[in-house]
DNA sequence: AAAAACCTTGTAGCAGGTATAGAGTCAACT
DNA sequence: AGTTGACTCTATACCTGCTACAAGGTTTTT
């Protein structure tokens, strides 16, 4: 199969799909006579895994080190649960940190209630204060 | 103050802060004849509202929007309360999407509780199966 | 045969910065 | 007076995970 029959087998665009072979998630496949790159089965599978993984927020680094494991089957599995717990670490980290973010924009809200002059607007003035902590993850991805 | 002081008074590093100049967050200052970059007190200001939106995770847009209504306050601030309630609902709608990503993750960690050969390991198993829907929200910053 | 649909590489763009390189400036210490 | 170190300047490249071109070559359909 062409890139774009791999396209269309996995819901991927084709661009993404190269973009993961230069970032080496994806082997680099046969070439036709023409130059276009021809793939199996085993490359579908491979782009459902990492499709599958990307749509759980997983990274491409993380991804790369799943798709390790996959690679060498003979190793044993430990890191795989290393890298799950952490990644639901950062999950729920993140969950907690948005919802006491969406807490704090409630309550600014609630500062202005009627329309009126920006001048006079509470929720203006509210976020002139120095703000308080930061609810940034440093992990822009979740 | 030059740039590193307003850098230390708002917790920002000075690229940050050339960045947003750059953006037109922050009005250019005026220079020094060596051609630095001179503040004052409502340059502290101004930088610790933007912070303190971005802090709020808004976008850059959503800042520039709202300091144009403290720019102009003869204005009505019904746009602040149209903006606001639309972040708010951006926020809600990634909390949702994260709480039900945490919820499959942990249950794909169930799937491996004894570290064994990566072959035998159930998360490999299962994330080589077609994925459900995705997670993502368009909005990689929340 | 011509046109449409596909493929190739290479490059640039998004957000919100961060991190350099290479040069100029300034204050303090010897 | 010289020199060290800390600061500043502009310009440019890098980060993530793609997406969107451009300009050309190939294949398929009409």
């Amino acid at each position: 199969m062409k890139i774009g029959d791999l396209a269309a087998a996995t819901e991927t665009q084709a661009e993404t799909i190269r973009f993961y072979e230069r970032e080496g998630l994806l082997p680099a496949p046969a070439r036709t006579e023409a130059n276009y790159r021809i793939y199996g089965q085993p490359h579908v599978e491979r782009l459902l895994f990492i499709r599958h993984c990307r749509s759980l927020d997983m990274t491409l680094d993380e991804i790369r080190r799943l798709l390790h494991f996959k690679d060498n089957p003979q190793e044993n599995c430990g890191g795989v649960n290393v890298l799950l717990d952490e990644h639901i670490g950062h999950v729920t980290q993140r969950v907690k940190e948005l919802r006491q973010l969406e807490k704090q924009l409630k309550e600014l809200r609630a500062l202005c209630s009627e329309v009126d002059s920006s001048d006079q607007c509470g929720i203006l003035r509210e976020l002139a204060q120095s703000p308080a902590e930061s609810a940034g993850s440093g992990r822009p991805g979740l």
